[in-house]
Parts: C-alpha cells; structure tokens; sequence
DNA sequence: CAGTATCCTCATTGATACTG
DNA sequence: CAGTATCAATGAGGATACTG
C-alpha cells in the first residue's frame, strides 16, 4: 500500500489515511460507532451476556438484569435487534409471549463482550488495588 | 441443577444465585459496572484504541480520535487513568508536556476492546445488511 | 405478558472562555 | 500545551399509566 506516502501530509489526508488503514472507526462519521454504542451501552453488555446463556423471554431478561427499566429494556432489545444481532419470536397468544435469542452474527459480538466483562471481573481486585481516587 | 429450585423464591435470592454462579456484573451495586462503563464509554473505546498504538500527548490523542472535546478527553482520560489502566508522564517544561500510555493491565483490556472494534470493523457489511431500520 | 405513551428529572456532553 | 471552570443544551433514564 502506497497509503503510508502520505502520512506525513495535512490533517484531511492523515484522517483518510488512518480511515483506509485500520477502518472507520476514529472517524466521526462512521456507522461502526453507532454499532458499538449499542453493544457497549451499559444495557447492551448485559442483554448481550443473559443471551449467550441461551433464548429469553422480556421479563426475564428483566429480572436476570438486575436494575433496568422496561423502557430501557426494549430500547436496548430493539437496537440490537435493528443491527441484526437477535432474533424476536413472537408466538400470538394471549397473554403475549415473545422469546429473544442471538443471532449467529450477535454470538460472535456477544462473545467478545463476555470475554471482555470475564476479564473485568476476574480482574476486579488487581483493579481496586491500583484505584487511587474517585470514580 | 439445583439453582432452578430457587428461581420461585424472592428476588433476593434469585439476585444472589446470579451472583454466586457467575460474578457480579449483573448485580446493580457492583463495582465491576462503573469499570466496564469506563472502559466501554465512548470516548474509552477509542483512548484505549489509540494508545494500544504506543504512547500519545493529550493533543495527539484528541486529534487520532474524531470528535471528542478537551473535557471529554480529560474526564475519560482520567477515569482510565484512576482504573490503573494508563500511566500519565508529566514533564515539569514551559509549554506542559504530558503523556498517555497504557499500564501492562490497560494493555490487557484495550486488547479485549480493540478485538470488539475491529469485529466490528470487519463485519460492518454483514451489519448494515441485516439492518431493518433506523438507529 | 410485553410492550407503548407521556411526562419529568438529572447526568452527560458540548461550547466557550480562561490559566499555569 | 494541557488542562480547568462555567454555563447551556441534549438526551439518557425513571415513574407512571395505559393497551393488545
């Protein structure tokens, strides 16, 4: 790749050259930042984790996520259900019954956030020695 | 299982089961949740994105990561920093010259983040496919 | 049960100005 | 340069009520 020629140039081309050499994602404008707000959403991480364990249905998504709102909850779900990473079964009954479930593409990302969460929490009291001040 | 005998009883003890089975992050008051909303945040991302790249200057960073303000880089910076997941170098010359780098524990979560990032990066085609609607 | 609709509050963020 | 301080605006999020 010839990018790296114009790496010493102006700012406009700098940001091309970082957005042709490892994606989008520092650029503002880039769809993968909407993408990643959804699945790094403070809901988003847990939705995606209750998943991974297998199908759901709303309410006990809820009550597995301890301390979201139902309009949270569906927010969250309809997000990620928009990027394509769950599938919504609604069985027409009554009372209605809706089960919530990855999909191939939402394991892989869900995958990713569980190892990430895994990491945190294993890590948790190396964390809380290093922790000086607030927060 | 025995854990499904409980699942009828309170939510104190559905909450503690969760907890006792698979750590803490989804019990609201753990402190594994403002860690993960540190390094999950927006501007956390892309922090720890760019300084997985080697050690930058405040100024650097801000240009490396579109769109984030003085105050949100600050804030972010030292939230990350206060976690133990950045070294902050400050050098005591007339104009200030500070620099960011990762802490062999920020190395280990930026690399969890940054494999999240270029999933995305990777499969944004497949995303944008699958996407039914707005967001 | 699984939502939607409405209203309301407060935290996050941004713009601007200022400083060691 | 690397921030802090201040204020204003946006939006995330909660409480409540209602519905198919």
């Amino acid at each position: 790749m010839k990018v790296n020629d114009s790496i010493e140039k102006s700012d406009e081309l700098m940001s091309l050259t970082l957005r042709l050499q490892r994606g989008e994602l520092l650029a503002a404008e880039c769809p993968s930042r909407s993408v990643l707000k959804h699945v790094t959403s403070q809901w988003g991480v847990l939705v995606l984790m209750v998943l991974l364990k297998g199908t759901s249905r709303f309410s006990q998504i809820r009550k597995k996520v301890n301390g979201v709102s139902e309009k949270m909850l569906a927010q969250t779900l309809q997000s990620l259900e928009s990027d394509g990473f769950l599938n919504r079964r609604s069985f027409p009954v009554v009372p209605p019954h809706v089960e919530y479930s990855l999909t191939p593409m939402g394991e892989e990302v869900a995958a990713h956030i569980s190892a990430l969460a895994e990491w945190i929490e294993s890590n948790l009291s190396r964390i809380m020695d290093a922790r000086n001040n607030s927060n």
